[in-house]
DNA sequence: GGAGATTGGTTCAATGATTAGACTTATTTC
DNA sequence: GAAATAAGTCTAATCATTGAACCAATCTCC
């Protein structure tokens, strides 16, 4: 059967694995970050089969991670960019980028991130701005809220 | 056709989505971070069907995210408890939350990270360590590392 | 302006993966 | 010792993904 239906889950990480929880669809967000935008260009850059790219792309403009205009007026080509919601996605791509970096077996980081304007790389972590320390230093733990949604809902909640 | 396989893309978000770029996996890893252990626990808690639940724990087994070991000494039953290496997913999964929160149409927030010390909640930021500034704030560029892969892999590198 | 290449798809059959549900075997609990 | 629980495996059906072929616009270049 198809895919499991994880919209219907009151879990944001269920919500977001609904629109982006898939390798194609991640990898396609990357490449449109570093400026792809052509549907052939995303098709050769990632050899993915035609098919999967349309269904994928439409999917995602229908998300409204990717808005999907002429590349003229009136042209009937189209090109795909990030809206807000799809830029956004940077922190998860950038959490998998160090996470690859660290544990996947390359001999070296393929590509660092740099400031665009100084070229300087980045050292980027998760800090909590409350206490300013960061992620890996704190012990994390969950709080459920009970008021948002049904108690039917509630017990699928995470 | 079974999945692409992305193991060998000289990309550390392509390596990374070899291992957890499924939505299943994920969700998995999420439960494990908040102490579920046992194959029945993932099973209701996520109401996947034994057969994939089997699959994707041997899988994670095998990439190191997961150990697995007798609940009791010469039990044959298991449980599976993260490794350095699942745990370290733990930022991708808050990136998760966090657009989820921000992006998914749900009434509110379902969980809230705390600090479990003080069960103060969390302001979770990427933070430049060097400038320190936050990742929104920075114009982000990428430099690729020709040094540490063949010619014929740069082709692939992003 | 016409030939050929490029772009952006759709359609098709074959192959895999995912699923629900039945079944199994060992271990607890009462 | 009976019933319930835990941790899976097996099977058939269904669904998604894939490579390949096909197609209609559009663009380039002579």
């Amino acid at each position: 059967m198809r895919r499991a239906a994880l919209d219907s889950v009151n879990c944001s990480i269920a919500q977001t694995l609904d629109v982006v929880g898939d390798p194609w669809t991640l990898l396609i967000i990357r490449d449109a970050l570093w400026g792809v935008t052509r549907f052939d260009e995303f098709r050769r850059s990632l050899a993915i089969p035609r098919a999967t790219l349309s269904t994928r792309l439409r999917d995602l403009v229908d998300h409204g991670v990717l808005e999907q205009r002429p590349v003229d007026e009136g042209s009937s080509r189209s090109e795909y960019v990030l809206t807000r919601k799809g830029r956004d996605l940077g922190p998860v791509l950038v959490a998998m980028l160090q996470w690859g970096d660290t544990w996947a077996e390359l001999p070296a980081p393929p590509i660092t991130l740099v400031d665009s304007t100084t070229d300087e790389p980045l050292d980027l972590t998760y800090v909590d701005q409350t206490s300013g320390r960061r992620l890996r230093d704190i012990p994390v733990g969950r709080r459920v809220n009970t008021n948002s949604a049904s108690a039917a809902e509630q017990s699928a909640t995470r």
